[in-house]
DNA sequence: TTGTAAGCGTTATCAT
DNA sequence: ATGATAACGCTTACAA
């Protein structure tokens, strides 16, 4: 910046106030201002954000901590945040809290240097304490994606999905189709799908049906876990004419392990998904699931992360719960009992 | 840092010098040091990384460049990128460059700004022309991981895989399983993909066999991809009996579209991958394909990155390119043609 | 309208 | 062994 004030002849002040010319400012005169922007062209003149970011100014940079992003979903929510912050000129930083020794440094790296003007929680970290009682006094914003319901106490803004009524939706749709042995496969640990797994009881029971026993199965959250799922289903006595999975990849895992044993889907055997992840389009038979509205649903988290809301986070308001709702689409593998 | 050297009762600079001791440095009084120490702890100090960036330090930030993050096979690599670079105390900024309008942004959001200690590329990205020419005089090193063999020209350091050696690897276990009626599925955009597609021709033509009409496809890289080209190649008037993909993800959607056909894989069909994604493993059939080795082509692609290897960036050599060598997996979805 | 000068948090070079 | 003090590249009063 010195550099390009020296070329154009004028003091290096009046370069930074030409060159980030604010919308109320007081003007520059024409002749002055060309002569710096041309000088800064010709230079090559780009800014340094750290020295901008000493000033308090943001650092553009958003810290995203995801659990997995091998996981086909979180990938997709990523792809989402990366997208939706360059469209607002903020660059991600990924930090990562795979396993609990882990959560320190997804620390160090994405926030404890202060770095990131906000930080972004994909999935649900319930379970990692120490990361949320870190977060809590994190020096700047946190807001939670897909962070589960949390009853007593709700640590940062979140934005969510209503999981029950999407189980809600899947379960209406299957029953309409006639199915009245519907099991359930879901984590264990995994605590947004634990509301799935309630909301799956919670229907059942007020049908009167009730839950049969070993309807309910909890496996990996993975190809091999649905695969795990359908064969202990079969064992059952009275196996299930259709299963809602917990997610979407669970529910192509039990496909790919139902047609490779000949159980035709869904003529035998109807499965719901969870999610929509792309994969769940493209497979054969197409996935019926329960539609995730990523796009909305990171926006609206950044947009609370980077203060675009109402929700003040000085004032000691409680955050915000931004709750959205999912909808079910009806693709090829479910169809009526028969 | 003028904090706790108030409360320690020193000079800010003394403070620094401690907080930071080098190895060969002047020593500091053990007292004094102690009492810094301890002001700083409880004050939960944390140095500045811009300050710090400004006086030419590194900022620990490595920028990473990535088409598609959804791409199972690249969601890996992003995550081998981000923990090797945790391990060494770097954090990954995420780039996007999906169509190339984005190119600028990916720029702009990564580097531009210089704000990165380096850029690793991840995926092929000849095609994008602006993207490596404004890449060339990025002001950072530039690695490019998985970029394509570039026979004219070598912009960066590359680390890529003999991606020949493991096709010919497939086609060798398939005729060695009896195979003779041997097709190919890979995509027609993907550059580094095109050297699968040319091995693949090369062996054939090699065997005295030739490549039967129709036996290459080029259909997008999904599930669906695999699907679609399956059902070209069953149309064929005499369709193979083996199939190698060039990818995973292909491969995966030939054998479920298989499956949905009732086709019997192995027995029927043989199918390879290339990639050896996570989900490989995890299908019924589990998938014979040939596995890449991530980790160690991550970490190599860092080490270079910042710099911990011989090669010197300031000099004017060539740069240097790594290749790795790929290995088959046997696994389920191989079988002798019967 | 433009220039001068004081920081921002840190490191580095001097003296002391 | 420690303390002033000058950078680093930029923003921002305040002066001219």
């Amino acid at each position: 910046m010195t550099d390009v004030a020296a070329a154009a002849g004028v003091s290096q002040s009046t370069v930074s106030r030409i060159l980030n010319r604010k919308p109320g400012a007081i003007p520059a005169s024409r002749e002055t201002r060309e002569r710096v922007e041309r000088a800064a062209r010709e230079l090559g003149y780009r800014p340094h954000p750290f020295a901008r970011a000493l000033h308090g100014a943001p650092t553009m940079l958003l810290g995203a901590v995801v659990r997995d992003i091998t996981d086909p979903f979180f990938a997709e929510a990523i792809e989402a945040l990366t997208i939706e912050c360059s469209k607002r000129g903020y660059s991600v930083v990924l930090g990562h809290a795979r396993t609990t020794a882990d959560e320190a440094l997804a620390l160090a790296g994405v926030l404890e240097a202060r770095q990131c003007d906000a930080i972004v929680l994909v999935g649900d970290f319930r379970g990692e304490r120490r990361l949320v009682a870190d977060l809590r006094q994190a020096p700047v914003p946190v807001v939670a994606l897909w962070h589960g319901s949390e009853r007593h106490d709700r640590p940062f803004p979140t934005v969510t999905v209503d999981s029950r009524a999407g189980i809600r939706a899947a379960l209406t749709h299957l029953t309409a189709l006639g199915h009245e042995r519907i099991a359930y496969v879901g984590g264990a640990l995994r605590y947004v799908i634990l509301d799935r797994e309630e909301a799956y009881r919670e229907f059942l029971s007020a049908d009167g049906v009730g839950v049969p026993a070993g309807y309910v199965r909890h496996v990996p959250n993975t190809i091999r876990g649905g695969a795990l799922a359908l064969a202990e289903l079969r064992d059952l006595p009275s196996p299930p004419t259709a299963i809602v999975a917990a997610t979407d990849v669970l529910a192509i895992g039990i496909i790919n392990a139902a047609l490779a044993q000949r159980i035709d889907v869904p003529a035998d055997l109807s499965v719901v998904g969870f999610d929509d992840i792309a994969l769940a389009a493209g497979t054969i038979p197409s996935l019926t699931t329960v539609h995730m509205p990523i796009e909305p649903m990171v926006a609206e988290g950044v947009r609370i992360a980077i203060g675009e809301t109402d929700w003040d986070w000085a004032a000691g308001n409680d955050p915000p719960r931004v709750v959205f709702d999912p909808n079910l689409i009806v693709r090829d593998s479910t169809a009526p009992r028969r």
